[in-house]
DNA sequence: AAAATTATTTCAAAATCATGACATGTGTAT
DNA sequence: ATACACATGTCATGATTTTGAAATAATTTT
C-alpha cells in the first residue's frame, strides 16, 4: 500500500533488472480456492514478469507442486480437500521451496508458525498487491542468496512458545493455558482472543481490532461477541468475575491484559 | 443493502475510539453516480465519524481526489464518463491512496481483477453496512501500519507511545495516565483531550479546536461542555484544582498543558 | 460596577458493559 | 440415523458509568 505510483513505474524498471537478470523466469504456484483472488495474484505476478500455475484445492497443489518443481508457492490456508496447513507440511517434507502462506487472520498465522511447518513467510487479508509482490520477491532473494545455508537459520530462532503474565501461562504449542498452575479449558475461540492479548499485554485492544484479527477479517458479525468470548474467558481465568484482575475492560476502548 | 438500520445502531457504540484516536478525522473520497447509494454511504461513514466528499463521476473522481487527497476511496466502477477502472488506475498512479471498489456483481470484479489496477480491496452488492465500514477501517488501519513500520520487516521497532510532561505520563497504548507516579482513572472522554494538548504541550488550544479534534465535526453542542471536562480532568491531575499547575486557562483563548 | 469569562455543581439522558437465555451448528457416541 | 454435548453467535435486559446541558457561583477584565 506505500508507494503505489513509484512502484507502478518501479514495476516496470524491477521487471528488467530482476528478471532478465536471471535468463529464465521464476515460476510461481499460486493455490487457492477462490478464483477471484487467483485472479489477481496470477495477474499481478505474471505483470511482474513471474510464470505462473494455478491450483484449486490441496490435493492439486501437492500433485502439481511435484511435478512443476515451482520457485516459489503462493498458499492459502483455507482450502477444500487438503488443508493449507497439511499442504505446507507435505511440500516442506519433500521440496525446498519458499512458501508464502496467505490467510485472512492473524490468528492463523500464528497456529501455522506454532506447529512448525516451515512456512517461509506470510501475509494476512487484506494485503495489497503491491505488498504481496515485495514479499514474493524478497523470498525469491532470500533463497537465492542463502542456496547454501539451506537449513541452518530456521531451527535457531526457537522462541519459547509460552507466553507468562503473572498467574497466566500460555502454551502457544500445546495450545494451553494454565491459571495459577491449573491447566483450564479454553474453546479455541476464547484461546485465540486470550492469545491475541497476551502478545501485547497492557496495549488495550479494540474489539473491532480483535474481530479482524481473532475472528478474520470476512467476518462482519456483531461487534459484541467480542463481549461474549471475553465474559466466557474470565468465567474460567478470573477469580472473581466481576472485578477482573487479568483480562481488563477498558471503558469505550476495549480490552487488555494486566501484565505481571 | 440490507442492514442501513443495524449499522446506524452499531454506530453509535464505537463512534469514537478507532477515529478520535487520530486527533484528525480521516476524509473519504465516495464515488458513485446513483445518488441513493452516496447518501447511503455517507451517512454511515459520517456516523462513524469520518468526514466525507463526493464525487459522481470518474472525471470529478480524479480532480477531487488529487485536489483533496482523502485518506481512502469508495469507487463505484459504474461511472458516467470515464469509468471506474480508468479512475482507479490513474488515481493509484499518481495518490498513494487505498482505494475500495464497489461492484454489482461479481462477475464484474472477476473481470475488475483480470485487469490492471492495483485496487485495493473489493466489496460487491449488495453489502451490508457493517461489512462496508469494517473493510473501510481495516484499510485505513493497514495504511496506518505500513507507515510506521518503515520497512515494514518487523513489529519490533518500539515506538514509545508515551508522552512525558513533568508529572504526567500519557500512555497511549494503554489509554493510562500517570501523575506523580500515580496511575488515575480518565474516562475515554477526558484522556482524549488531555492527549491532544499533550501533543502540542505549552499551545493554547480554543475550545473550538478541541471540540472539533475531541468531540469531532458533527458536534454541535454546548462550547462549555469543554470546560466542564476539563474541570473534571484537573479533579483527577491537579493537586490543587483552584490553581491549576498543569492544565491551565489562557482566558479569553483557550486551554494549554504546562511545558515541563 | 457592569460585562465577560471561567469554575463548579447538579441532574437526567445517553452510552457502554456484563450477564443470562436462547438459537444454531458441529461433531461424537450410541 | 439419533441424540447429546459443546462451541459459538445473537439478542434482550438491567446495571453502571459517562456525558452534556443548565443553573449558579466565582473570577477577571473593562
Amino acid at each position: 500500500m506505500e508507494g503505489a505510483n513509484e512502484s507502478i513505474e518501479n514495476s516496470k524498471e524491477q521487471e528488467n533488472v530482476e528478471n532478465s537478470s536471471n535468463e529464465f523466469k521464476k515460476t510461481i504456484l499460486v493455490v487457492d480456492d477462490e478464483k477471484r483472488i487467483v485472479d489477481i495474484l496470477v495477474y499481478n505476478l505474471q505483470k511482474e514478469g513471474y510464470q505462473t500455475i494455478e491450483a484449486n484445492d490441496g490435493e492439486e497443489a501437492i500433485r502439481i507442486a511435484n511435478e512443476k518443481k515451482p520457485d516459489l508457492i503462493l498458499l492459502d490456508i483455507m482450502l477444500p480437500k487438503i488443508d493449507g496447513l497439511t499442504v505446507c507440511k507435505r511440500l516442506k517434507a519433500t521440496l525446498n521451496v519458499p512458501i508464502l502462506i496467505l490467510s485472512a487472520k492473524d490468528e492463523e498465522i500464528d497456529k501455522i508458525l506454532g506447529l512448525e511447518l516451515g512456512a517461509d513467510d506470510y501475509i494476512t487479508k487484506p494485503f495489497s498487491v503491491r505488498e504481496l509482490v515485495a514479499r514474493v520477491k524478497a523470498n525469491l532473494r532470500k533463497v537465492e542468496a542463502s542456496t547454501l545455508n539451506v537449513e541452518g537459520e530456521q531451527d535457531a530462532n526457537k522462541e519459547t512458545n509460552v507466553i507468562e503474565l503473572g498467574d497466566l501461562v500460555i502454551n502457544l504449542d500445546k495450545f494451553e493455558v494454565k491459571v495459577r498452575g491449573q491447566v483450564i479449558d479454553l474453546t479455541l475461540r476464547e484461546f485465540e482472543v486470550l492469545r491475541y492479548l497476551a502478545k501485547q499485554p497492557g496495549q488495550v485492544v479494540t474489539r473491532e481490532i480483535l474481530l479482524e484479527k481473532v475472528w478474520g477479517y470476512e467476518y462482519y458479525g456483531d461487534i459484541r461477541t467480542v463481549d461474549v468470548t471475553v465474559r466466557r474467558i474470565r468465567e474460567k481465568i478470573e477469580k472473581d468475575t466481576s472485578a477482573p484482575k487479568i483480562l481488563i475492560t477498558k471503558r469505550g476502548v476495549g480490552y487488555y491484559l494486566a501484565n505481571v
